[in-house]
This record gives C-alpha cells, sequence and structure tokens, in this order.
DNA sequence: GACTTGAGTACGAATATAACC
DNA sequence: AGGTTATATTCGTACTCAAGT
C-alpha cells in the first residue's frame, strides 16, 4: 500500500481511503490511486486487515457424514448463498462424532477467525458441541428438531411436514395400511419423518403398523430392513421409506419376492437423489429445498438482527409424485 | 499474549517462543505459560500471525458444478486430506464458465491470502484460468487430460484406463459390438474415457461402433442419447456409458422397448455411485479412487519438492462387476 | 560458551488526530 | 470553516539481536 502511494504520489493513507470510503478522496487523486493499484498488481493484504478489522469475510461450514446426501447438499447450498453475498466458505467436514474430534475441529475455525459458524448436525453429537461454541461466534444450526437458544439460530427443512406429505399422499390414493421404514433413529430427520408419518396417520384415523428401522440411510440398509417388513404377518399396502436409496433397497427386495412396485405396494422415498426419476419403477418421493434453507441459514448468521427470532425456520418441503405410487 | 506473558510473569517474546519452539524454553518456564494460556483461555491470533509469516494453514479448492459426482466427490476427499495435514480448506465453487467469473473467484481467494489452490477442473475453461494463476500461488489441477506446466502440478484418475477396464471386460465377456454413450465432450473425463474404450476395442481388432453423445451426465441424458442408440440399424450386444447415470437413463430406455439388461444388451456405467448396486439390474461400472487421487493433489501443492513433476499423477480405478452384464 | 530470556521492531492495513489549502 | 491529505499509532504475532545466567 505504501509504495502504491508512492506511486500514485500520495500518502499510504490517501490510499486506504480510496479503498473503503472512495467518495471521501478527490476524483483526481482516486483515479491516480486506482492506476497506481492496477499498474502495480496491488492486492489487499487480508490478513493485515483482518488484524485490524477482526473481520475476515470468511464463514465456515461444519458438517458430518461426508458422503449422505443431505448434509452434502446443504453444504453446497450454503458455500452458493456465502459466496453470492460476498463470503468465502471454510469447509470442515466430522467423519466421527466423537467429543474430542469434534471440539478439535470447531477450535480449529475458532482458531482460524471466521465472522461466524453454520453447523449441519444431523446427530445430537454436533449440536451441543455447537451450543458451547456459541458463546464465543455467532453459530447458525442448520438441522430439524432443535430451537433456538441464546445466540443460537436454527434454520432447516421441516422433515415433520414432508413425512405428513408423502403419508398424506399415500392416504389420498387409497391406502390403508401405511408403514414406513425409518432411517438411523440418532438423526434429528430420521426422528422427524417418523413423527410426520404418524401424525398423517392420526389424523386420518389409520392405525401405525409396527415401524422397521434400518440401520443407515443406503440402499443396502433399507434392503436390509425390507426383509424384515416382508417377514411380518402382514404386507402393508403401501411404505413410505425415509430417504430415496432405502427405498430403492426395498424395492429391490419385494421385487427378488416377486411383489410389484406398485401394483402391490406403493412406495413413497423421501430426497429427491439425482436419477431417482429413472429408478424403475421412477420414485415418488419429497424434494428438499436445501437452496432455500443455505439461504435461510446464512442470513440468520449475517443478519445480527435477526439472531433474536426465536422460532427456527424449517422450510417446506414438496411431494413429487412419480410411478411409484399407484392408487389402491 | 501480552497479557498471558504478564499472567505467567514472563515476557510476550517468551510465551511465542513457548508456542512456536517449545524446547527452546525451560520445561518449568513453558509450564508456566501453558497454564496461563489455559486460565485465560488464550487463542493465537491466525490473523497475526499470518500476516507475519505469510502463510495461513489453509487451501482453497475451486470446482465446477455443484452436483455433478466427480468434482464433488473429489472436493470432499481433499478436504479430508488437507484435514488429515492440518490445513483449513477454502471452498469455492464455480456454476458457470464465464471468464470473469472464474476469475473474480480466483481472486477471491487469492486476497483470502492462502497457502495454495486446488483446481477441479472438468473442463478446459477452468484449466486456463488456473495456468494464469500458478505464477502467483502454488497451484494443483485436477484434471485428467491435462499436463504439468511450469509451476503446475497435475493430479487426477485415469480415466482411459477405467473406459479401457470396462471395455475389456465386456470383451471378455464376448461382446463384440460394444457402443459407448459419451458424457458432454467438452468434459476431459468424457473425452478419456472415449479413448479408452476406442483403444480396447483397437487392441482386441474390435470395430468402434459410432458413438453417441450425452449432453449431460444425467439419467435423463442417458435416456434420451439411448433413443439415438436404438434408432441405428444395428443394436450392439453392450454399452460402455459414460457414468452410472447414463447408463440408467439407457436400461430405462430399453426396458420400455422390451430389451432386456443383461440378457439382450449388457451394461457398463462409470463412478459407482452410491446405491448403482442397487438399481435393477445391479450396475456393473468402474470405481474412482477419489481419495486416493485428494491426497496425491494434496501432496503435490504441499511438498515443494515434488512440484517439478512432469509427469501427471494419474491413479488406476477399479471395475466393479455386477448384474448389468452377462456373457453373450 | 552454551542456554535461556527480554527488548524492540516489522508485517500491512485502518483510524484518530493533526496539518494543510 | 470546510474539505483533503498527511502523520502517528494500533492490531497480535514472529523474529533479530542483545543481555542475562
Amino acid at each position: 500500500m505504501v509504495d502504491v502511494a508512492r506511486r500514485a504520489g500520495v500518502s499510504h493513507q490517501t490510499v486506504s481511503r480510496a479503498l473503503n470510503s472512495p467518495e471521501a478522496v478527490l476524483p483526481d487523486t482516486r483515479r491516480r490511486v486506482e492506476r497506481a493499484m492496477r499498474e502495480m498488481g496491488y492486492r489487499r493484504n487480508s490478513h493485515a486487515r483482518a488484524l485490524k478489522t477482526s473481520r475476515t469475510g470468511m464463514i465456515g461450514v461444519v458438517s458430518q457424514g461426508n458422503t449422505d446426501f443431505g448434509p452434502t447438499r446443504m453444504t453446497l447450498a450454503i458455500e452458493k448463498a456465502a459466496r453470492e453475498r460476498g463470503y468465502a466458505t471454510a469447509l470442515s467436514i466430522i467423519h466421527d462424532a466423537r467429543p474430542d474430534t469434534v471440539e478439535s475441529t470447531l477450535e480449529f475455525f475458532l482458531s482460524h477467525g471466521i465472522d461466524g459458524i453454520v453447523v449441519i448436525t444431523p446427530v445430537p453429537a454436533l449440536a451441543e458441541a455447537a451450543k458451547q461454541l456459541a458463546a464465543k461466534t455467532p453459530v447458525v444450526i442448520v438441522t430439524s428438531g432443535l430451537w433456538p437458544a441464546d445466540n443460537l439460530s436454527v434454520a432447516g427443512i421441516d422433515q415433520e411436514l414432508g413425512a405428513r406429505r408423502a403419508t398424506e399422499h399415500l392416504i389420498r390414493l387409497g391406502h390403508r395400511s401405511i408403514a414406513h421404514i425409518s432411517g438411523p433413529m440418532d438423526w434429528f430427520d430420521a426422528k422427524g419423518r417418523v413423527v410426520g408419518w404418524r401424525q398423517a396417520l392420526a389424523v386420518a384415523d389409520l392405525k401405525a403398523p409396527p415401524m422397521v428401522q434400518a440401520r443407515g440411510w443406503n440402499a443396502e440398509n433399507g434392503y436390509t430392513a425390507a426383509a424384515e417388513l416382508i417377514a411380518g404377518r402382514n404386507l402393508p399396502d403401501a411404505v413410505f421409506a425415509a430417504n430415496d436409496f432405502i427405498a430403492l433397497g426395498l424395492i429391490r427386495a419385494l421385487e427378488e419376492r416377486g411383489i410389484r412396485v406398485p401394483e402391490d405396494i406403493s412406495v413413497v422415498g423421501f430426497d429427491d437423489v439425482e436419477a431417482s426419476g429413472y429408478f424403475s419403477p421412477p420414485l415418488t418421493t419429497v424434494r428438499q429445498p436445501f437452496e432455500d434453507a443455505g439461504l435461510a441459514a446464512l442470513e440468520l448468521l449475517l443478519d445480527d438482527s435477526e439472531h433474536l427470532t426465536s422460532v427456527p425456520n424449517f422450510i417446506a418441503p414438496q411431494l413429487i409424485a412419480r410411478g411409484s405410487t399407484a392408487p389402491s
């Protein structure tokens, strides 16, 4: 900056002003400064700037589970929203939920000096750590099933509503015995979808068949869980699977036993993963508005005024009806 | 740091030394300092540190196409490798390939002061910009089909080899007419897979049927391309699809016309996307070692000595044989 | 003399205050 | 006086060099 100043024949102070409040400097001087900057390929040193202003223009995103669909998509959505608002995104993905790993990751971010952290936390472990964190830096938790606390905002996608919509769709088609294969119950999302499923059934005065739990979110887990479902005495008319991959595993298991989808059983998934429209049959599912949720999270993080909101900002997912569901 | 020093009854200099070269300070003094740091919840200011050392412990990852399988997985792999080596990862995803967008993104990183950049570049546009960048900061390009240049290392996955393995698998099964549905040909990966397919056919003395191009990497594109393939006079014995989703769209298109997979036509995909083992039929495909490639990229970036390598570090993918291929 | 500690300064930008026209 | 520019100091850490044991 000093060099630029010398070249432009002004003081470094003038250069600084030309950058930070251009209107406070004579147009003529400003142009000289700008030209000098261009000629020298000057680039502001963000560390010196951060040192003085203690703002970095960088937010941290902490996520968990590197390949799961939801967290991944949410991460990308937040990155996009952040960049549109001029913020860079630092990413850290936690592979195990051990408290010390979690803490060291959060410390890592904190020590890298960021303006705020978005924690994508599908399971309680991370959420707890995030609460601790909120004392030291602005934090937004992206999840379902949690409520805002002090210094802590919450955004996410309304899992219960999504599950209700899936189940209601099956009810509208005339199904009466609607089973659910849940995801791993330590996930907030899995719990929310169970609740939504039960709600919809209750409203329609239907009994909930015994629930089957998948041990993970993959097709393999769905396949295994399906065996358990089928072993039960009465086959349901329809199944709401906790996500698309579980639905896929289920469909495969049914197919192997000669049970046709949707003729014998209707199946609904959740997520609308890529290509789910080309499964056979094309999968009816619930699409999650990740980008909207990411945007909401970012706004909570950046707008201090909003930080006081005491109601979580949960966004509504959308039902995508396709070929895996049919009237009973 | 001054506060810590005061509390520990030493100078700020001693505190600094206790942090940076602990062995150069008396164990007794060090313990006093450490205790003071703990008591005060001291945390090193990374900006001041970066200002002085001009190293941030942060690398940038620039990628393109937010939902495509390859780039996404590669990004996550690099983040993992980086964190294992104590580096944080800043992420920036480019949604369009307009030169000014690209340049401003790279500038953005540069001005945030990072120790190096990994550019995941499936298409040439980004690669060009990355070359410019290499003059200013260490850069590693992750791609296929490019060669290292000055200050520019290249790592990636050997697409040609993967395609050869897929095609050879079909040849071994006795197929003679092996078609290919390529990905969008502006992608290096798409080109590499075409080359590998041709190579394998040439070695086996087989003629390559006319190639069909998909206009994107999605199932929909595969479905559309399949129509074109089927419209040709002679149906091939087997098809090597440029990725799993294209394969899925193809299978669906075949199925709709009563052509069975694998009885009538064998199909191989590429990527081994989640759940591809539960497609119907389970998809034979080529798995890409993203984590290995990410690690390789990071090592190239961080080990200056290696920066001189003139041969790209391409890692071998692996064939996963499943039910969508059968002997002819 | 080898080892440990302390004082002072530089990194690069921002800002309060003073000086200029 | 009113609008611009310049001077001097600050942020927190690392490092050179000198002083102390």
